[in-house]
DNA sequence: CGGCTTGTTATGCAAGCGTATAAATACGGG
DNA sequence: CCCGTATTTATACGCTTGCATAACAAGCCG
């Protein structure tokens, strides 16, 4: 028999095929580890068949290449869009940078699990470690002209060299609490790490940032 | 007469042999993943025969699970023995416990990738990731009773509530810094890392620490 | 409506994986 | 001295992996 009228598969457009793959690729990963992201694991999950992998992508490393990239780029978009509505105070858009980068969307199990596993591999992998850091060095100039615009806003204009030292501890705070968040969200209560994120850089910068938890208002 | 005098191999204490096992697993995913850790590339390493391996462990997992739980002895370790020379007051003691642990021997990008490596399959392996927890919470409570001891000498006793926030926030600030460290070591000075971070410490929770960077002595 | 392009599937292969099993060897105790 | 036993090696098996290739079919274009 003809199986009736069904067809046996869609066709689909390039585009969208990319993102279902990368978006089957990152599920792989949070789901079972980067090594759990066989290329027939991600097919079954995208609801194609193994080979149409090596049709859009030239192995499977550059498949894991884009679902990484993909994450930073979800991630530091994110930490952007807080920026995008952006406040009257330098001290409200820190905060407000703050809080996107230790909120759900971000403080994610899944995403996580990918960042582990790509920073794991990093190391050996150099086309992987490019991507890495230029997300993170991104991410960190955006921390260190914040946290410029708040101190002059104090009237503590800051030299370059203190500057520095203060994005890379913000950014250290940051990076911190995401991970305890991420590998133990149950440990913590709604807003809390972006509360206590945001207390400790009032204090390391030794201003006050709106949005403190238990401020006795 | 056997044939000539050379022995194939030669017979060693279980102690031994375990012992070289694990640090050949430590080895290997340092340098190339833990996707690259087979029992094939350890027993290389350790200059044995594969099926050793099984001899002394009762599957690969259980190799990998006691040479995770080295690593993070060894971390832990480090930082206990820099409160074993315990200095007078506890606000050295807090300094010489954040100097430490972001000091040479613990920055390392051979530590980190064995961390990333092991972090990243703790998601999936339920036994890593109670080795993790394990030694996760054994740091936190180590920060959390140091700041209690040197907010009570300040005169400032802490509720608990506070003394879990700011021990938070420390743990958070001690790891994002030792993470920039190992992945990027050569864009900070030597003790620049410790002193940003005591200088952090010392902001957050209002206190005066020793050991500061410029402090003008 | 029939051929063409190409997205898609199905099948196969060589390599590497963890594990099981039996043979070989070292080395202490009778 | 030689035997017994625990350690170590050697070999093989079944399975999965990433990748290559050929058959297939869906949808467009004349």
């Amino acid at each position: 028999m003809t199986t009736n009228g069904r067809r046996k598969f869609r066709r689909e457009g390039e585009g969208r095929r990319r993102r279902d793959l990368i978006e089957a690729t990152l599920d792989c990963v949070a789901e079972n580890g980067i090594e759990g992201a066989t290329v027939r694991a991600i097919a079954l999950r995208a609801g194609v068949s193994a080979g149409l992998i090596r049709h859009y992508f030239p192995g499977k490393a550059d498949l894991l290449q884009a679902a990484y990239a993909a994450v930073v780029k979800r991630m530091t978009d994110q930490a952007k869009d807080a920026l995008a509505a952006r406040e009257a105070r330098p001290a409200e858009r820190l905060a407000a940078f703050v809080r996107a980068n230790l909120g759900p969307p971000v403080v994610d199990a899944r995403i996580f699990s990918l960042w582990a596993g790509f920073i794991a591999r990093a190391h050996a992998d150099t086309a992987l470690a490019a991507v890495h850091r230029e997300g993170y060095l991104g991410f960190r100039d955006e921390v260190e002209s914040l946290v410029g615009a708040v101190l002059e806003e104090a009237g503590r204009p800051a030299d370059t060299a203190m500057l520095r030292r203060h994005a890379i501890a913000i950014n250290a705070i940051i990076d911190g609490l995401w991970i305890e968040g991420c590998m133990a969200s149950s440990l913590f209560g709604e807003g809390e790490l972006a509360g206590i994120a945001i207390a400790s850089v009032a204090a390391q910068l030794g201003v006050d940032l709106p949005g403190r938890a238990g401020s006795g208002h």
